[in-house]
RNA sequence: ACGCCCGUAGCUCAGUUGGUAGAGCAGAUGGCUUACAACCAUCAGGUCGGCGGUUCGAGUCCGUCCGGGCGUACCA
């Protein structure tokens, strides 16, 4: 092939041409005619698409790059579609703040509508305008996510892209819902459930996150049968109207004597039964509790297990219902109506304290503390607990299971496995799918009407798997046609959507295309490679993990590679207050996409990692060297004779390319640990002595100083470690390296075979021998301040007859480079010793 | 409270089954050398968080404590 070396080679432009001759060649698409075992299929992280995209982002996606590259290279068809995860509560607030809009469900659509901008009062709009507004926000966001992407050269294949609020996604989600449901593996139930009172939908346990709040315990006296009082703390006096028992400890002696009664309530007057729980805590508060519907978690089990009533006060909205709960005295019941009903939580608390204040039913004042608190993760209130009809996919059935299958996955790093163990045998509750939200797959699912117009939850009607996807709120149910809808006897949709959770869990079915396309799926799944971060692993992974054990009773991948997190240089997070946030775009731009890589490769699989310029300017630096290196490598003087064979190398360029095999052999075995940083680092060393010791030492002979057939031994060791050193790094450094490739090489250098050990049966001691003595010569000419260039009268080198033998098989060589007139060697006892005398 | 990870040069980090502490950056000094001044060479930086133990020998293994991060639980 003719050789096009550039005078000047530089990184500018890179970016563009490569990505753009790739695109053209289809050099990254999935060849689906590949046997199984013959493809790599990565089950790609669809980012949350929120509007702003993070220099992590950048970090993790380069790590499943490498690998994607690396396998590629060794032959397999990478199966690596890339994807957006845009349905959501995230999209939803978006769209509320960008359009200046809010959903309401009960509007209808308006075709013409425009929305007004983010100023002013939100707009209420219907839901199929509200989804459209989505449609269009996330089709904006994704374009910047994409240029993001083909800048930085990740090697997806964007023919197989998808979204997952698309149709096929739609479909696949409903479907595995509805072979969930038909199996007995999802319900629907109504039960008290954790409730976010600002977004006014359920949460899940994975999404809640617990939060550090001021708060005050409150002694309050009730009033026990014998006119004594029980004296109970509480953090949340505003719930005292929704009390429906007090509990001890069935040991806690202080108490025996009530267990069985009734105490009556402060303020309300409320008759409720004093009973014993093991979870009762004698050494909390007075060690008698009361128990609301629902104040936390524990209220929840103690309400269940103890067969108590509900007396629900806080409504979805955060606020106290407008009529007092059954069970109050006549009196507590007017109390209620006058002074609390419709408060927030907030102002109700301070209103029951001073009632009672008045009442004189509190003990001393509040004693201020801070406990944690459970919040939705997005949320900026604490959660209720309110009663509600969701549905759920089992998982505490299957908690066995699941838990072997964690086992089995194999986790990069594998102390990434705790992480999961301890969330799956925390779980304590059912998966619960439903949200009260707009912007979101939709349940194929109906209810019957009955002749008053009730829905019948019992026995849902649903789609057929033909028919999906559906929207249960446009389309009518099998067997019946719009006009009934809402009518009684007809039907109505279920009003909620899946959690963006239920649907992305089917990333590796949705990528594949179950049931669609039968064939592909049967190429790629059970995937080999889950990429993701540690954060989400009680989401993502864990989901993932239950929707293909339940549908096929199997991992969805083999192998999970876990990226850590990008921390401030100071080691906080970034923030936009303080300025110093550089979105990707800006540092591609800045230091080059390669030279992003090169940090972000630098750091092992979970490993939070601070974010570092210094490395970036390094990787630049790299990239540059290795444009350098090719051009002199490929534009030496070329001689006449043929090539010879490998037995005709000089001992000195077998040297360097047996320890170059050592290298491949290296790089080999990290990536195929999944340890992408050390393969990285350890050719990166390599490739640094390369240049400055090896380069260094037959860059005069290469140039034909010693003759054409030494030359020629050079300049084929030369090229055979340019053209593995490219392959090499190309994985890291895909813009530099094709760069280098195209001017000597046919095809690109991300479809080269990836480089094996060669058999050139040189010795590493010679090379490591001759870098010793040149690095002699090197200290004794820069002590006395000469330029490297300066002439040596003699140089003496003594030692064993071993490393002698090894310095003299470079002796020429040393010559040359250090420009030694005499090199002499002397038989010696101990180590290597060098004498140098300058002319 | 329990669990996991981390603590090595001023900074960022290597150190794979125990065998004389490594690299890059930053710093100092010198050099325009026909691939590279966006370069090169040389030098100087460390009681490996503390204490104890096993061992001929510990950054590495065991125990314990301190500091940092994260996870899970607890939430009256």
């Amino acid at each position: 092939m003719e050789r096009t070396v550039p005078d000047r080679p530089a990184l500018d432009g890179l970016e563009e041409k490569w990505a753009a001759r790739w695109e053209a060649d289809g050099t990254y698409r999935f060849d689906r005619s590949t046997p199984r075992e013959r493809v790599y299929a990565i089950d790609t992280p669809p980012l949350t698409v929120s509007g702003s995209l993070h220099v992590g982002h950048a970090f993790s996606f380069t790590h499943t790059d490498t690998v994607a590259r690396y396998k590629r290279m060794r032959g397999f068809s990478v199966f690596y579609p890339m994807g957006w995860d845009d349905n959501g509560l995230a999209t939803e607030r978006r769209v509320q703040n960008y359009f200046g809009v809010r959903c309401d469900p009960s509007l209808a659509y308006d075709p013409s509508f425009e929305p007004p901008g983010s100023s002013g009062e939100p707009v209420a709009i219907s839901r199929p305008n509200f989804v459209e507004l989505c449609l269009r926000l996330v089709a904006e966001d994704e374009k910047a996510f994409e240029a993001v992407w083909r800048r930085i050269g990740l090697s997806c294949d964007w023919s197989h892209f998808y979204t997952t609020i698309d149709e096929a996604s739609r479909r696949a989600s409903q479907r595995g819902f509805l072979r969930l449901l038909a199996r007995g593996e999802a319900y629907t139930a109504e039960a008290p459930t954790l409730w976010d009172v600002d977004f006014r939908t359920a949460v899940a346990q994975a999404e809640l996150e617990d939060r550090e709040r001021p708060g005050a315990y409150h002694r309050l006296c009730f009033h026990a049968a014998d006119g004594s009082d029980l004296l109970v703390d509480t953090t949340r006096p505003e719930l005292l109207p929704a009390c429906v028992a007090v509990v001890a400890h069935p040991d806690d002696d202080r108490y025996a004597r009530l267990t069985g009664s009734t105490v009556r309530t402060p303020l309300f007057g409320a008759e409720v039964p004093f009973v014993t729980h093991p979870l009762a805590q004698p050494d909390k508060g007075t060690g008698a509790a009361m128990v609301c519907t629902f104040g936390d978690t524990t209220d929840v089990t103690w309400w269940r297990e103890l067969s108590l009533p509900v007396r629900a006060v806080v409504g979805r909205d955060g606020r106290l219902a407008p009529s007092p709960p059954e069970g109050l005295a006549p009196g507590g019941a007017e109390l209620y109506r006058s002074n609390l009903a419709g408060l927030t939580v907030r102002q109700a608390q301070r209103r029951v304290v001073e009632l009672l204040r008045d009442s004189g039913e509190m003990q001393g004042e509040p004693r201020p503390i801070t406990h944690p608190v459970k919040f939705y993760e997005k949320g900026d209130h604490p959660l209720e607990i309110v009663t509600s009809r969701q549905w759920f996919f089992r998982t505490i059935a299957h908690r066995d299971e699941l838990l072997q299958r964690g086992a089995e996955l194999r986790w990069h790093p594998a102390h990434m496995r705790s992480r999961y163990e301890h969330w799956v045998e925390g779980l304590t509750g059912d998966w619960l799918i439903s949200r009260q939200r707009f912007f979101g797959v939709p349940f194929p699912v109906w209810y019957r009407l009955d002749t008053n117009g009730r829905p019948d939850y019992s026995d849902p009607l649903l789609a057929s798997e033909e028919s999906l996807p559906v929207d249960p709120s446009t389309d009518a149910p099998p067997g019946f046609d719009e006009s009934q809808r809402g009518k009684p006897g007809g039907f109505a949709a279920e009003p909620d959507v899946m959690d963006t959770w239920a649907t992305s869990s089917l990333t590796p079915q949705i990528a594949g295309r179950w049931e669609d396309d039968p064939d592909l799926f049967a190429r790629v799944f059970p995937m080999d490679l889950r990429p993701q971060g540690h954060d989400i692993i009680r989401t993502w992974l864990f989901a993932t993990i239950v929707r293909s054990h339940l549908e096929f009773g199997c991992l969805p991948w083999r192998d999970a590679a876990i990226s850590g997190w990008i921390l401030d240089p100071d080691r906080k997070k970034m923030s936009k207050s303080k300025g110093n946030v550089l979105t990707p775009m800006d540092l591609l731009v800045r230091y080059g996409s390669d030279a992003v890589r090169y940090w972000a490769a630098s750091a092992r699989l979970g490993t939070d990692t601070a974010f570092d310029e210094g490395q970036m300017k390094i990787g630049r630096r790299l990239a540059i060297k290795i444009l350098n290196v090719s051009r002199f490598v490929l534009t030496l003087p070329q001689g006449d004779e043929p090539p010879a064979g490998a037995g005709n190398l000089e001992p000195v360029d077998a040297s360097m390319l047996a320890s170059l095999d050592a290298l491949v052999a290296e790089a080999t075995a990290a990536f195929e640990g999944y340890d992408h940083a050390r393969a990285l680092e350890r050719t990166e060393t390599f490739f640094w002595s390369f240049c400055d010791d090896y380069v260094e030492l037959v860059k005069n002979r290469a140039y034909g100083a010693l003759g054409e057939s030494r030359a020629l031994s050079a300049r084929l060791a030369l090229e055979e470690a340019l053209s593995a050193l490219l392959r090499l790094f190309a994985p890291f450094l895909p813009f530099v390296t094709e760069e280098s490739w195209s001017w000597w090489q046919d095809g690109s250098v991300h479809r080269a075979p990836w480089p094996s050990p060669g058999s050139t049966g040189g010795d590493p001691s010679v090379l490591h021998a001759a870098r010793r003595v040149l690095a002699e010569i090197r200290r004794a000419k820069t002590e006395a301040g000469a330029s490297l260039r300066a002439e040596v009268a003699k140089t003496t080198v003594s030692g064993p007859a071993a490393l002698l033998g090894a310095v003299e098989a470079a002796d020429d060589d040393l010559r040359q480079s250090g420009a030694v007139a005499d090199l002499q060697l002397v038989e010696a006892g101990g180590d290597l010793a060098v004498e140098v005398v300058l002319a």
